[in-house]
DNA sequence: CCGTGATGTGTACGCTGTCAACATAGTCGG
DNA sequence: CCGACTATGTTGACAGCGTACACATCACGG
């Protein structure tokens, strides 16, 4: 039914995606190159005009892939096992942190791609309350709905006071998002990654605490 | 003496480092465009070719300005007054998380030219003990040479255990450097300067009682 | 005064994103 | 069943980019 069938190629718009999936996998952004994308599919470059307006659109197109590929890649995880709630809060808004870290260092292009690539209109922009309002127009990226939710959590289980919840998205995601680019691109680069695992683990323990009221 | 005088422009090189942070202060690295750069300066654009390798040379000669510059900006600030040097010791690596959040919102093209530029020998890379070595060849960018004294300082003031020293300026940078870049391009791009830098002083809080082993 | 090296110019090539005009292939109304 | 219409893809062109190569020009040292 909805199964866009061959005009011509044969859902040309899919294979474009695909395409760019895979070249912004192995070389982030700049590796969109339209008239790679349409050469690798086998079409003239503008054919590409059919279906995104521009290379911008294209991209943006790809990140959403990306963006929704990566809430399949977080798996629940489950919430971690533990007779206190505090300390299963805590190791929930952890293992959140990880995981942004992980993904981010297991597949730097598309890591680049959806969260670290500038001039894209990404972000919703928080609402008036300096936090995200938890019921805005469009959907969060998923690893920001998993940070949101772990806060949330530090709250239920008594370890945030509800007056310093709005807001404490922030810290998490900068130590994170920051470590993500140091150890891809700046002074932490090519560390064995034994050591960057317990570098990450740090960081994101420092923020935890930090954030906990120490 | 040094004073490269002209051939046929009159120092030429000087021009194009000059122009060059023009336009990146403007525009980010990508504003960089050779062509535009020597348009600017009046001179053909196989001109640069004389001065630098190639468009990545000339690029990497503006980033060090830019490092220098910032030396410059991030005025000694002098430390903070107040009796208890543990608290002294703390305020001065709060000082310097918030200096360089302040220096990346007041100048984003020269911030992003210099610290989060991807693909950009940047960072010496640390030695072995996954700390910087207190000794290395090239001098460390200022910013992250003020931090090393930050950190070193709470040792000396007792707050930081030694054996906590090494690595500890990943969790400070990271935060700072992360937040950053969420208030340039991320989620926070676009919000009032005051609730901006209430942010960022949380943030950098967070982290700095983080570290300091809450 | 002339050669020699440093410096800037001119021309050209291949690459990019994108526009306008055209061709084709499916769909649908009569 | 046939012609019109629309969706889709191709061709050719343009401007702009970084850059390689050959040439012109200037300053200076013998």
């Amino acid at each position: 039914m909805s199964e866009a069938r061959a005009y011509h190629h044969g859902n040309l718009r899919e294979a474009l995606l695909e395409a760019g999936l895979q070249l912004t996998r192995a070389g982030g952004p700049s590796a969109l190159v339209l008239r790679d994308v349409t050469r690798r599919v086998g079409v003239s470059p503008n054919a590409a005009y059919r279906h995104f307006a521009d290379r911008a659109g294209l991209l943006q197109a790809v990140v959403e892939r990306v963006q929704q590929e990566m809430t399949a890649l977080m798996h629940p995880d489950g919430t971690p096992d533990g007779e206190d709630p505090a300390a299963r809060a805590r190791a929930q808004l952890r293992a959140v942190g990880l995981g942004y870290i992980d993904f981010a260092l297991r597949e730097p292009g598309w890591f680049e791609l959806a969260f670290a690539a500038p001039e894209l209109g990404r972000a919703p922009g928080p609402g008036p309350g300096s936090g995200y309002d938890h019921a805005p127009g469009p959907p969060l990226p998923a690893p920001l709905a998993r940070l949101v939710d772990a806060l949330d959590g530090l709250v239920a289980a008594g370890v945030l006071r509800p007056e310093e919840r709005p807001g404490a998205e922030w810290p998490c995601w900068s130590a994170v998002h920051g470590f993500a680019l140091l150890a891809l691109h700046g002074p932490l680069r090519g560390l064995p990654a034994e050591e960057l695992r317990r570098s990450a683990e740090r960081t994101v323990d420092a923020v935890v605490r930090g954030v906990t009221g120490g």
